[in-house]
DNA sequence: ACAGCGATGACAGTGACTGACATAAAGGTG
DNA sequence: CACCTTTATGTCAGTCACTGTCATCGCTGT
């Protein structure tokens, strides 16, 4: 096996991202894309569905991660439980190599409302597959759907938190203080 | 005062939810929706944003009954507890008289995807609200969030059964049900 | 009558995205 | 090695969302 030589999806990938973090997402055309990465306008949308999803491919792995968690977990945990789990498992994806590039890739997509809805999509799909995969434990609904939901915050906020400036806890660690939290929420009103 | 005649606006609003439950949404042309209101297409544009926005407009009232009942809940009402009394004292905006016009609305949504991006980035902006909202009573991070969040996952549960072929029952009963479901699941793993 | 203003139309332009077809490189099969 | 098939890419034309600019039309107050 000679040297790896990135692929044309790859390329595309990293000019894209790097196009929209020093232009801005509007200001960057998929001509350029294509161009930074050696091919053309049409070939773009060979790999890719449209403008935003160059930004998201890739994410089945860390997806699948989730559901492989919610099998994975312990039979007698509640649902909440469940979820936390493998929110928590899934967390191996982001050690400390992967913050920077987090972070940049968070950046873009924060400046950009577009980029925004396809990435709540994408949690949102990720919600309902763990729905599915708490469903298929027994949890009814809506008690799999509100629990899916939940430990889908949980993670936003942890890995808002992550990859904040200055941050350097690891993702598992602000995730469980985060639904140490959550379970404080429904506790008894203190009085 | 003579009699109503709707103005451009309601024209371009009711033409697009019309042929986007007949041709469905990508089969529509903006030009096929100014038309049908009498209109060109470059003055839907100045009505509204995208081709999305005509179907969201109008919803800053019943956003902003949301708010106003995170402020008028009972200051010693837990986080939860405000967030709750909020999403059912919003849910007035939903009458009977309505449920029609909802189905109809949420069916074209379900059926396209761009759409339920600018749905979940409305709810997105619906719960960063909230939690503003309960910033402003002395709730914390990451409480605020977590319980808006929350709570806005109970109102699209809650909805997404109130618009359900056959359903009957009342909007803010089938919040108040999937609120306590929430808090059951926080309890203690019954042994 | 006229000046000003708000709503609309007309028009040209950019850029995302698609379908159809051509081409070229890579690999297997006789 | 000639041949065929597959796979990746380029080329081109076309549609449609969306924008900037300027013209026009009708209303309103003076």
């Amino acid at each position: 096996m000679v040297r790896w030589e990135p692929g044309a999806r790859e390329r595309l990938q990293e000019a894209a991202l790097d196009l929209y973090a020093t232009k801005g997402f509007e200001e960057t055309t998929v001509v350029e894309i294509a161009q930074a990465a050696g091919l053309t306008e049409r070939t773009f949308f060979r790999y890719f569905a449209d403008k935003r999803e160059v930004i998201f491919a890739g994410q089945e792995l860390f997806q699948k991660a989730f559901i492989d968690g919610v099998a994975g977990a312990p039979k007698d945990a509640t649902p909440l439980e469940t979820v936390a789990s493998a929110v928590i498992s899934a967390a191996d994806f982001f050690g400390d190599d992967r913050r920077a590039y987090s972070r940049q890739r968070s950046t873009v997509i924060s400046a950009t409302p577009e980029l925004q809805e396809r990435e709540l999509l994408k949690m949102a799909a990720l919600a309902t597959a763990i729905a599915a995969a708490l469903d298929e434990r027994g949890v009814t609904e809506p008690a799999a759907t509100l629990s899916a939901e939940s430990g889908v915050t949980v993670f936003r906020l942890a890995f808002g938190q992550w990859i904040a400036p200055g941050s350097t806890r690891s993702l598992i660690d602000l995730e469980r203080e985060i639904f140490a939290e959550l379970g404080a929420l429904s506790a008894p009103t203190k009085s």
